[in-house]
DNA sequence: TGGAACCTTCACATCAGTGTGAAGGCAAGC
DNA sequence: GCTTGCCTTCACACTGATGTGAAGGTTCCA
């Protein structure tokens, strides 16, 4: 598929898609005349690179952790390949994602925990 | 207490301080000569702006969700405060952040999981 | 054949968060 | 006193992510 179809499928920008190819985010392939050509599994890959950003991780983050995130199923680098450096750099990144998850889930938490408070029967009511 | 100290007790650069106020996210009082003077709740205020922050919000709406999400234990505002209005916008955000919980907690998973595959019995050992 | 809709690259602009430095006032110790 | 360090405001600059527009080539359909 063409960056328009990925773009409207996703719902990111074809900009922000060219953007990431251009940060090593993502690598389509190309036409004879040039166009970026799209593969089924970059539509999946498009979002995942979405959801980091909003969660406030770097393009340069994103592209150094992303060969290790093939997917639910698959480990798509080989063992070999992953030095000491890397293992660490890993991680220390799942360390910090914890953080924020933890950081967000408490101010999650907090929030709902007022509205429940305020609102004592609109939690079961509204969903 | 004032700027400098905050700063090295919560590890917030003082001009990240100075800009959470002009963002309306700190309030600190002043003193006669000018200087602002914060107080204890700062510390743990600071730190969590700083960690929304780093989740990917934005000032804009840490502003907003901040008045109810005093502490653990508090409720600091008037529930008649609480138009439908601003409920709605809570509840989208909790929604919000907790679909950043789930893609980082996914991705954290992914990290793991490779290295627990890569290092079986490294998991059990590095911790 | 022509127009609509798509694609390309290039470039400039915006926004939020952050860094940094200047110029000057205040406070505490030698 | 003077120096040192902290504080103030103001301002300019950078970075990463994003928006937008220009100028031009491609595809497709009527």
């Amino acid at each position: 598929m063409r960056i328009g179809e990925l773009s409207r499928r996703t719902g990111v920008p074809a900009r922000m898609l060219r953007y990431y190819e251009e940060q090593g985010l993502l690598r389509p392939e190309r036409a004879e005349n040039g166009y970026r050509v799209y593969r089924e599994p970059e539509v999946g890959r498009a979002q995942q690179i979405r959801g980091l950003l909003d969660s406030g991780l770097t393009t340069e983050l994103i592209r150094r952790i992303l060969p290790f995130l093939d997917g639910p199923q698959g480990i798509h680098l080989d063992p070999r390949c992953l030095t000491a450096e890397t293992e660490a750099l890993m991680r220390g990144e799942a360390e910090r994602i914890q953080q924020r998850i933890d950081c967000l889930a408490r101010n999650r938490d907090a929030i709902l925990a007022y509205l429940a408070a305020v609102r004592p029967a609109a939690d079961a009511s509204t969903r």
